[in-house]
DNA sequence: GTCTATAATTAGATAGAC
DNA sequence: GTCTATCTAATTATAGAC
């Protein structure tokens, strides 16, 4: 990966990647909210450009094309999950009850706090095409393989179901942490709770402690 | 809603929107699966119509705008998952252990044979609109009231967490349900699992009725 | 009822001024 | 680096032949 010098911030190389930093990033941050929002083609370059508050001309002059600035954009999501993760997805520390509850939290908290990365992995994984092969290939299966891990060293200490097959476990526990920030103006509309309200994000991360890690002492 | 005689099947009334029969519903039915699958704004009339194999300007005869279009094609995914729960939605029968995991495995089922409603839902209620807005007011409202009046009444005999909050429970429980079937191309690439094998839909439904209802005996 | 043809709008990408 | 202007293609909806 090429750093990016001072004198590179404000005269950018031409052939790398890395060019000027704030606009760029602007438009980054923008697409990846609209591509998440609407799906890659429901969100146009233009709708893209005006909510960054640049010109349509500065999408294809960064990113040569919108295949390349949705990729871009994925890889930067990718970038926030593993700087917020940390190494809790490494196989590494104590497996005990209270290091599964801590992931369990940890998650719930980035999820809350970046409904844009579920929307966008829910938009591509649910049908076939490049994009969705790009994503997997590059990001998901990785991602999946360092959760399927974490859950069977878990899954011997606590109480958790023997025999479930770990592909089934994956996304009964994502699909039970993600859906509600997934579908928060939906659940503002229909029942008047906001999900991303710290106090809900809480609420949450115990229900699921509980479900997945039983009531003893509900560890926190 | 008005009745359909058998000589409005082949010279159907103007007014109403039950109109010809057959080339309507197919493409009401294309219509779902690729708004499900592209969004409103990504799936276009022209794709729909050529999928369903008829001309793009019978889209604006049968149904004049394509809102209109939307609208009607979601209704029919609602009818479809009312005739699928029959009365299990409905405060009746018993509220046993038994009937909870009856319940949990006609609500598998029902998502992984129309995984088009769960991407539907999940495509609509991620963003604020007036198609959201239309969505809740019309369909989700009554389904997620039935939902936690069904949780509460269940939450009593069995091992249910107690103090939890019937909206996370509501999204933790549909989410653990659906997000396999939502995501199964995905699922398919990542793991080679195909989620909606006849297989895998129960060993989904076996994992959710342990995880929810707890091991005794397991409930086949 | 289904089609072709087309109008009006918007899409992504390019050219070139500054 | 950012803009305006424009090209080509695709969009929804309409008009009208059959």
């Amino acid at each position: 990966m090429p750093r990016v010098t001072p004198a590179a911030r404000t005269a950018p190389a031409k052939r790398s990647s890395e060019k000027d930093a704030s606009t760029r990033e602007l438009i980054l941050q923008t697409a990846l909210e609209a591509f998440s929002l609407k799906g890659f083609d429901g969100a146009s370059t233009r709708s893209i450009a005006a909510q960054a508050g640049v010109n349509q001309g500065l999408i294809p002059y960064y990113f040569k094309t919108k295949q390349t600035l949705w990729r871009e954009a994925v890889d930067r999501a990718f970038d926030e999950l593993h700087s917020a993760m940390g190494g809790l997805l490494a196989s590494e520390g104590p497996s005990d009850r209270e290091a599964a509850a801590r992931m369990i939290r940890v998650y719930v908290a980035f999820v809350a706090s970046h409904p844009e990365f579920v929307r966008l992995m829910n938009e591509e994984g649910k049908r076939t095409g490049p994009r969705m092969r790009w994503l997997v290939d590059r990001h998901v299966r990785p991602l999946v393989d360092g959760l399927t891990t974490l859950f069977s060293r878990v899954a011997d200490e606590i109480g958790m179901p023997k025999g479930i097959d770990p592909t089934h476990l994956n996304y009964i526990f994502v699909g039970s942490v993600a859906m509600i920030f997934h579908q928060a103006p939906e659940c503002r509309r229909v029942s008047g709770v906001d999900p991303l309200e710290e106090r809900e994000v809480e609420a949450h991360a115990d229900a699921l402690v509980h479900l997945f890690l039983g009531d003893s002492t509900l560890g926190r």
